[in-house]
DNA sequence: TTGAAAGCGCTAACAT
DNA sequence: ATGTTAGCGCTTTCAA
């Protein structure tokens, strides 16, 4: 493997000029930086950024910490999406990715921000995290630049990203409201993320709004997971018969209140409404597909890579943003 | 940020009895080890990665190049499964993955094979090269140990894990025949691709053996993609409408497929019959569900990682693997 | 059992 | 415009 050293040795002149030359530093002549740059090119050199990184203290890498990396990730597009998102800024920089994927089941003996300073990563993209994670705090707290992905954390070195999920749970709500709905069931997520409470937020404002009392019965928890949700729809669909809609806080619970509904025999949407949040690839491949507010994914992770970077580069950028959601209507909801 | 230097001077003992306490070396005291230890703890310290590599001349980072990040890895879930193979396998290892995406629609400047020697990746895995890129010999022809998934090279650097994609089109075209097809055109992928090369093999061995006629204008190319395969098999159908089953070389193109089939007024699985390649996960949502061969992605990328690690650490393995596939019959065929 | 010293490949003052 | 020197944080001979 060539080093500048090399190339000094063949040019006749020093690792400094080499370097320099390299580095297209203006203090360098013209005759020279070409003879480097020609026996570079010959040599096939290439920088060993190990060494630049180290001298430097800044590595050019930022870390992806994903939860899930397998579980959730194949019927669930989001984090795909989000991914694609970040390579997509990423890829038209000088930086490159490291991957973290913080699987739960196995017991990591180190925790992220080790792992994160060990391998000196310049910053971090973090993505599915429970509010009461303690790594997040620890994260959070380091002086390591991090932008969060839906968890609304501001500081000098904590930005974030995420959807506007109270007005996006609110369309939801009022349009089944709109539709003639009354009876409107939540089926949320779980108390741990932030996603949740916006969503719960929008769905009673909308109620609110409306006139409409709230039963507290009816708002449920289904831990994100279809099976979940099938099962704790089953339930509530069973004790309460007059529930007319449902505003399920992820595609995913939709599609398992969707299969709760089958096995009752309540049609969807003829007796029962359902409609999603996500707007997951299989929304529109389910039977009925599936109404659902979109979120715009990608974005979410481009505009995550774009904030992280400028944050890095002292560039002033906002450190909270918004994405706007929409309204996909599809066949699981129906006017009553 | 802490170093050993810090840790050694605290403690008063030279960096050195730091590094070998640190790194469980025998030739260290006990009693100045468990102090080493206390203190590194009590400081926080976590080693840099950066000047470990430097000194040792190896990074404990695999390379994942994989193209079309954005693209494809949505609808089509086999990057996405072998990735989370990959990082099943990587995760309990002290190794960590850099992500080079190689977006075609980018104009990198740099080479993938720069890019490798730049990071000091100790090995890296390829996925969805075509067989005459470039690059593909760059990285190959470098000494640096990779594995290359569904292309079978192998030498002492390079590995390769695929699906027994020969004896998969074999059974797909088999279970036609089986069903009393006889007129059965291919959609293959492109002739880029060592997976459409045997799964052509596969294909015009079942007929072979069943004493059927190639036709050779009934085999065709849908380039891997939806949009291409629609195209492509409207000209079909409509020049041969006495083809009554195809065997697509993947889930996509058979979407494509039913697509055109759908426009043409041809009723699935009743006039044709229609069976994929792959099984993703929308095979078995769409209308009808989709017959298919399925390959175990999970599990490639999986034995890719490990694998790989094994020529890392120079424990030998078997350098070429090739896994099974399994026939899920669904609704997209039907007997004659 | 410990330490001194060299060096991995690079950049960055500070000369000249 | 170019070179000398020091040093980033670590591992590793070689001595003691």
């Amino acid at each position: 493997m060539t080093t500048i050293k090399d190339i000094a040795k063949v040019a006749g002149v020093s690792v400094t000029t080499v370097s320099r030359a390299l580095n297209g530093y203006s203090d360098v002549s013209e005759k020279t930086r070409k003879k480097i740059e020609l026996i570079a090119k010959e040599l096939n050199y290439s920088p060993n950024t190990l060494a630049r990184s180290l001298v430097m203290n800044k590595s050019k890498t930022i870390g992806l910490l994903i939860s899930g990396i397998h579980k959730g990730m194949i019927k669930d597009d989001f984090m795909v999406e989000i991914l694609a998102g970040i390579d997509d800024y990423v890829a038209y920089t000088d930086y490159d990715l490291i991957l973290f994927s913080t699987n739960s089941t196995k017991q990591r003996e180190k925790t992220y921000s080790q792992l994160i300073r060990e391998r000196k990563v310049d910053g971090v993209i973090l993505q599915g995290m429970k509010t009461e994670d303690p790594y997040l705090k620890e994260v959070v707290e380091s002086d390591i630049p991090c932008v969060l992905i839906d968890i609304p954390i501001k500081s000098s070195t904590v930005g974030y990203v995420t959807t506007d999920n109270v007005l996006g749970a609110k369309k939801a709500t009022e349009y089944l409201i709109g539709l003639g709905h009354k009876n409107i069931a939540m089926m949320n997520g779980h108390n741990f993320a932030f996603v949740s409470q916006s969503r719960l937020e929008g769905y009673l404002e909308a109620l609110n709004e409306a006139d409409i009392a709230v039963n507290w019965e009816w708002i449920v928890n289904g831990e994100f997971e279809e099976s979940v949700a099938e099962r704790v729809a089953t339930y509530l669909l069973t004790k309460n018969p007059e529930i007319t809609a449902i505003f399920c806080a992820s595609d995913l619970m939709a599609f398992g209140t969707m299969k709760a509904a089958k096995n009752l025999g309540i049609s969807v949407p003829d007796e029962l409404s359902i409609i999603g949040f996500d707007d997951i690839l299989l929304a529109s491949y389910v039977t009925p597909p599936l109404t659902t507010i979109a979120q715009d994914k990608f974005e979410m992770g481009y505009q995550a890579a774009k904030l992280l970077l400028e944050m890095l580069e002292n560039r002033e950028g906002v450190h909270g943003i918004y994405l706007d959601t929409e309204l996909k209507v599809r066949e699981s909801t129906k006017s009553r």
